[in-house]
RNA sequence: GCCCCCAUCGUCUAGCGGAUAGGACGCCAGGUUCUCAUCCUGGUAACAGGGGUUCGAUUCCCCUUGGGGGUGCCA
């Protein structure tokens, strides 16, 4: 159902002379297949991947998809897809959690013929007897890899259930029983998890097995300051990608969410994150995303794109566009040129109806300023008469408006926007003797008479 | 209530006892220019508060305040 690895090619690099690839660590992507894919959980996947490819070790992926209720193929899908947008190739194959209750059963009966766990009716609705795991007495103590020692007193902490009355499994005990059979080495998560954490490691000990080294990763809030919630409909991959979001932009700025290389750069290779990335330089104060910072990152990313790809993106966003016509490669070609240093998202695609049809929709603003004034009309006149006589070169272009203004009385350089406006009806893009040539006479032609006649006033 | 975590410009961050507290986004001003974008130049703006420790605190400790999380037979 999903390519077994992605093949990017960025496993195993070492991250220094001299530090050894460490082949033991395992980490593991854990998201429940619920709904949308929480930007959150993608920048833990992001950490853990990046966490796993500098080491040299392996990125598995765990399906917790134990509650049937709400658990979703769809959602499951939506997993894969903003993983595999992301680049977030992972190995072996999926582990899904509710393959595995029998072992999670079997582990609270090991815990309770051990004695570190019991039955009890915790009360509530009736519901008979559950297992409750047993805490230990000691106070629960361990090394975050980020935050450094964490504990927490044992009087503080109860007992808790980990199989129901059903015989179901709590979280508690399938995220531990399933880290001990998958042979996780480290756990990097969100720091909502850090209460947890302290029950877990009791647990990992109660089961004879050594916890894994836990780092907790701070959250991730919305502009409001608050942890995101399914209001917020940016908080999702899947609309970051429909918003025009490339995705290499995107993996580079939630890199950089919560950690930094250290010094100064921002735009880095996702090789370079690879390279660079410890868990020792993320923060542990949570993050704002800011959209304007990330679409400015984008921005970067797609201008600095080969022409070739850029065209190739660009095409698939202009398909969907209801102007679309299928045109000419080179001429395709040639408003990809004009417009990439303009394309700060995808999105903005949307606007390039007027290089492939005649009936683009005027900005009704800019008909207002540019057209509706006193003389446009036959200013546009002029513009297309003298135009009709030049063979459209961007020079000759460019010396017809001179010419045109000049017969109207019309002060240099200002029959432009007039004639951006007919001809593309926008106040802004490319610069206009390249993007009227590119169009081509005929059509520039027919749209500066056409304006004149319909859209000007006076 | 109790417990845990967190705290540098509006935002993302650098800083790991001695600096004019640096960079980026945004914003403002200017340059380039037919518009927009790009690009270049300059500017704006921060160590939450109070105690300690120290010759010296943004940095270490404590308290307060503020924010977040946990306190489920949710994950």
């Amino acid at each position: 159902m999903f390519p077994r690895a992605l093949a990017l090619g960025y496993a195993a690099v070492p991250s220094s002379i001299g530090e050894v690839p460490d082949m033991s660590v395992r980490v593991r992507f854990a998201p429940s297949p619920t709904g949308h894919v929480h930007i959150g959980n993608m920048r833990a996947a992001i950490f853990n991947w990046l966490f796993a490819r500098h080491g040299g070790g392996e990125f598995l992926l765990r399906i917790e998809d134990t509650d049937r209720e709400r658990s979703t193929p769809e959602a499951l899908r939506t997993i894969f897809d903003a993983m595999e947008w992301l680049g977030l190739d992972f190995d072996g194959e999926p582990f899904f959690q509710s393959a595995h209750l029998d072992a999670h059963r079997a582990a609270a009966g090991q815990l309770l013929r051990d004695g570190r766990a019991y039955r009890a009716d915790k009360g509530g609705l009736g519901k008979g007897e559950c297992v409750v795991f047993r805490m230990p007495p000691e106070d629960a103590v361990f090394t975050d890899g980020i935050r450094g020692e964490l504990r927490k007193a044992a009087a503080d902490m109860s007992d808790f259930v980990i199989l129901r009355a059903d015989d179901t499994p709590v979280f508690h005990l399938s995220n531990v029983v399933d880290d001990i059979a998958m042979g996780i080495t480290h756990v990097i998560r969100g720091d909502d998890h850090i209460e947890n954490t302290f029950r877990h490691v009791a647990l990992f000990r109660a089961l004879g097995a050594p916890p894994p080294r836990y780092a907790h990763l701070p959250m991730i809030v919305n502009a409001q300051g608050k942890p995101y919630s399914k209001r917020d409909g940016d908080a999702y991959v899947g609309d970051l990608r429909a918003r025009g979001f490339h995705p290499e932009a995107v993996f580079n700025y939630l890199t950089l969410l919560g950690w930094s290389p250290g010094d100064d750069r921002e735009k880095l290779a996702r090789a370079e994150a690879v390279r660079l990335f410890t868990l020792d330089r993320v923060k542990s104060a949570p993050a704002q995303m800011d959209l304007r910072k990330m679409t400015h990152l984008n921005a970067q990313y797609v201008a600095g794109m080969p022409a070739a790809d850029f065209a190739a993106a660009a095409r698939e966003w202009a398909q969907s566009q209801a102007w679309w016509r299928e045109p000419d490669e080179t001429y395709f070609r040639g408003v990809c040129a004009l417009m990439q240093s303009r394309t700060h998202l995808y999105s903005f695609i949307a606007e390039w109806g007027y290089f492939f049809a005649d009936d683009f929709a005027y900005d009704e603003k800019t008909v207002r300023k540019l057209l509706r004034k006193e003389g446009a009309g036959a200013a546009l006149r002029a513009a297309s008469a003298a135009l009709a006589e030049t063979d459209f070169s961007e020079a000759a272009i460019e010396a017809a408006l001179r010419a045109a203004e000049k017969e109207r009385g019309i002060e240099e350089g200002r029959i432009n926007q007039p004639v951006r406006a007919a001809a593309t009806g926008l106040a802004h893009g490319a610069g206009l003797y390249e993007t009227l040539a590119l169009i081509g006479k005929d059509r520039v032609l027919r749209r500066l008479s056409r304006a004149a006649e319909e859209l000007c006033g006076a």
